[in-house]
DNA sequence: ATATTAAACGCAACACAATTGCATTTAGTT
DNA sequence: AACTAAATGCAATTGTGTTGCGTTTAATAT
């Protein structure tokens, strides 16, 4: 399916800025910051920007994640994620180098054994270290 | 050994500020945020308070965590924490109703196998659920 | 006890991320 | 082509954290 069409299965408008934040999110398998996305703009009004982000996670097309250095990332999601159902728990690696974040999506986490009184809804595993391309 | 003569011992000056830290920081066994700290003392500057927290980092008192929401804590080290080998890589819980948030010393997580080309440095775990309080 | 001084403090200013309100424009529909 | 709810662009505001600088103070030396 397209860009556009996707966008708008989503129940959103297929507007400039929200097809290019969204091709720019596909490209290059990573999480985005606000500030990265803003700069492959050619032009871009910010606040536009944080409003798209928003909608599309919203609609389940992208997943927020705060990485090592609590800048916020996006990421697109890469199976049917519904809001509701949305799984957030797969890896996240962080490069100390170029601080990039990739999502690892077959990286296998064991299930986590907590003290009585404690109940689990998710986890969030942020790994930091040298990517492959740094490496 | 006393509040005050650990801050000593530290390199630090004993001062009010950093004593009534130190003191929110050890009750409660969990994390604090700069807000919540802030909320501890009748009257504090929060400049001098971001400064001390500062210094308790750099001097291995405290390690500093990033939650589920993006917000900044700081939870004592339990055991000796001489900056250089720090391990942050133990557990940490978030309260989706209270948004306290705990450091579990006493969990234990498997070691990950990451993709090759992927070198790890260090494992951020944030486990978001209900904590015994508020269950 | 008093003097000394490097460290810590308090205040103003600044930088940056993110949100809200509102008037204008536009995508999708009729 | 006209309509309208949604999206945009801009200004203003909030929140978090940092930096510079003059003043005060904790720890030390006399
Ligand atoms: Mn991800
Ligand atoms: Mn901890
Ligand atoms: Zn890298
Ligand atoms: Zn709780």
């Amino acid at each position: 399916m397209n860009t556009t069409d996707y966008i708008r299965e989503k129940g959103l408008k297929a507007t400039p800025v929200r097809l290019k934040a969204l091709e720019l999110l596909q490209s290059g398998a990573r999480a985005w910051s606000h500030t990265e996305l803003e700069a492959g703009f050619s032009k871009v009004d910010r606040i536009t920007l944080y409003r798209v982000l928003k909608d599309f996670e919203e609609a389940g097309m992208v997943h927020k994640i705060i990485d090592m250095d609590g800048v916020t990332r996006f990421a697109v999601c890469k199976h049917s994620c519904p809001h509701s159902t949305h799984s957030e728990d797969h890896v996240h690696f962080n490069c100390r180098k170029c601080h990039k974040m990739f999502c690892m999506d077959n990286v296998h986490i064991a299930p986590i054994q907590l003290p009585a009184g404690f109940t689990q809804i998710g986890v969030n595993t942020l790994i930091h270290g040298i990517c492959d391309a740094c490496n």
